[in-house]
DNA sequence: ACCTGAACACCGTTCAAGT
DNA sequence: ACCTGAACACCGTTCAAGT
């Protein structure tokens, strides 16, 4: 067996070919020991450069949101906010592995500080009050996560057939007596699980809010 | 050794043992071996109740949601609204796992879909249209489940010292001149974390966007 | 039907060792 | 420093078997 030279590898390499596996076959099947193989090394020898598996884990997640775009300059402030969710919206929609690791893990390295830089950096600009800057910024961050988190996971069920059998079994299973209105806005709700509409919905809902919040305080 | 007597086991058994095992250990340290060994058995006994390991995740979701207290009667709409996304955030809170549970795997059960029609009737009621009620549900469903699940992951981060050290240690270390927004606003933001108040800032937010949408249909 | 035990193909990680 | 190989203590699941 020929031994692998030296310096074949770097954090650079290993995080790439994470993230190759990970959108292959999923954030779950993802294993340092399938990472390895991939390299052609030994398990070990990721270790040189993550502590473990989590330390690995931030570094795709940092890679990945070092993707996002900046903010629009010179634009009305709510479509700037706009603009900041879609972008991380879609991020996560290109890569559905992106979902599980903003919520297995918490915010760490300097790329996931963007996302908050951004949107502070926009309502700071609006006039909005620190602490309602911040208390916004964290409304709009945790509504994007949860509602593209819900839209791709919903998404992957759909190409599981069997698990999309189930889910379609459970729901006509549903006595109308009991479940009224799931039963009879079932079709309207089937259209809610995901796509841009859906999302554009809860985010003007947000934005709306935060409009008429503003025209309370300083009246026109 | 003495056999294990036949009809030990049940299916309920099973969850409660297991939802025991989640709320000790984590969502993630919970295994079908550990379960088994907990209740004195080889892991091979659980397979007569549940064909695989989803299935049992399955059912301790649909056994949590079913503790969701029902919508309070004679109350105004937004009210309703607010106890139903207030419950389903303290029973998140409760059960921590149950976010991951919600989060990994899709709808299924009848229990779920009590939060839906709970909501659905609460909607309906108040006049909105088919379409509005299932778009705004949605919102308000995946609202809950971003910022609930976001507000639990924080707080397992400050109970571990160590990854709350590392968290630290990557705030302080950004840089003012890169991320100014972020530095300025640091102690706002840590309050954002989680706490009621943030979370009805969000669920106020959606509600104030919802009635401004019906006073332009409905002017008083 | 209900539970067992051995076995298979995996994990992440530690430890001691080579170069 | 950088990579290896063996080993440890786990997984979920299949298969054949007992009662």
């Amino acid at each position: 067996m020929a031994r692998t030279p030296r310096n074949t590898l770097s954090a650079d390499l290993i995080v790439r070919t994470a993230l190759a596996l990970m959108e292959a076959k999923g954030a779950d099947a993802f294993s340092l020991r399938g990472v390895a193989a991939e390299l052609g090394v030994g398990p070990m020898a990721l270790y040189t450069y993550f502590r473990n598996k989590d330390e690995l884990y931030d570094a795709v997640r940092d890679h990945l949101m070092s993707l996002l775009p900046d903010v629009p300059k010179d634009a009305p402030w709510p479509d700037q906010v706009r603009s900041v969710c879609r972008s991380l919206r879609l991020l996560m929609l290109q890569h559905p592995c992106l979902a599980q690791l903003l919520a297995g893990r918490p915010l760490s390295g300097h790329e996931t500080a963007r996302v908050a830089e951004g949107l502070l950096g926009v309502l700071r600009s609006a006039g909005f009050a620190p602490e309602t800057a911040a208390r916004t910024h964290t409304t709009l961050f945790t509504y994007v996560l949860g509602s593209t988190s819900w839209e791709i996971q919903m998404a992957a069920e759909r190409r599981d057939p069997e698990a999309w059998r189930r889910l379609r079994m459970s729901m006509e299973s549903l006595s109308a007596r009991d479940f009224p209105s799931v039963v009879e806005l079932a079709p309207e709700l089937a259209r809610t699980t995901g796509g841009d509409e859906q999302f554009d919905y809860g985010l003007d809902l947000l934005l709306a809010g935060l409009q008429s919040k503003t025209e309370v305080r300083t009246p026109s």
